[in-house]
DNA sequence: ACTTGACGATAAGGTGCATTACATTCACTG
DNA sequence: CAGTGAATGTAATGCACCTTATCGTCAAGT
């Protein structure tokens, strides 16, 4: 029993190593635009909320955290610190007194196309030796996996029936 | 303009695509053991250690860190909760001052089987429908896209040449 | 109008990570 | 053997995220 030639944790069948390979790969591309990102002043929270707030201006915080998939504590303490930093500002909305509307600055503005530039320069570099049909057989995979773990997760726990 | 479907941020051709389902699946895969470690008291930082020592118990803190890939800071932390809930102990090394050596208690022991068999039973959830060529295909893009992404890494920031 | 429940946001407290700065201790060199 | 530099771990501080608990506000139903 158990291999010492292991490099990872465990029999690590091809499955496993998968897992593992899944996590790193997707690690170290998430690095290597932060760094990047850096030199702007800006993090991961920060440059994916003012991604999403490029796409459509305005939005509120409850439906910011739903589409980047974080809590919306976290999200309201990012947008305090995009908010100090002058990337963002929140507006009152004038027909519901509870939301708050988010909005960039010139300042954002002017760091999208830099943005955008570098994520495309580092795609290339990523997969430049990958063949179109490879691209889609990745693509593809991913995809089914993605189906599969979305249908696989815990229901909200319990969630008291009854209650 | 702007197409209505896009449910992702941005132009997105195949490569970028496959950056965010890369983010997703991982994400996806990681947060479905937590929620099962969850109910044995460990969270992703724990598990983490807790396997490792597995494989080699009585490691300092410095190697763990980077096995583990973060900083001894953030590693020292993540063993002094580990500490107070009785999953592992500090023994002194007895030929160097400096350093703790890091040993699994009894309690950890026990759950290792059951961690295991949870990873086994997700995996072969997740890959059930895939075919042993397309996971070799799809480990074959995966290492290479780690090899290249290493291979790109910024190197440590200048590293106060003179100083 | 008046409750009741859902919704938007904040507060408090805890985990996980990083960087910078330090104190010890070790190991090497003159 | 002193002197320096590297290695080990900790302290302090900040960012990012979570859960739980509250507060204010809106929307319905009675």
């Amino acid at each position: 029993m158990s291999d010492p030639h292991a490099a990872m944790p465990e029999g690590a069948d091809t499955r496993i190593e998968i897992g593992y390979g899944l996590a790193d790969v997707s690690h170290l591309m998430r690095l290597a635009f932060d760094q990047r990102m850096q030199n702007m002043g800006l993090t991961t929270a920060t440059w994916r909320v003012i991604v999403w707030l490029s796409r459509q201006d305005g939005q509120t915080q409850a439906a910011l955290a739903q589409r980047l998939e974080i809590s919306r504590v976290a999200l309201g303490e990012t947008i305090d610190r995009l908010e100090k930093s002058g990337h963002v500002e929140r507006r009152a909305d004038p027909t519901d007194r509870r939301k708050w509307r988010v909005h960039l600055t010139d300042l954002s503005r002017d760091l999208l196309p830099r943005m955008f530039e570098t994520s495309a320069e580092l795609q290339d570099a990523y997969f430049q030796d990958f063949s179109e049909a490879e691209l889609k057989q990745l693509q593809s995979s991913l995809t089914r996996l993605r189906a599969r773990l979305v249908g696989m997760q815990i229901e909200t726990p319990d969630e008291e029936s009854g209650k």
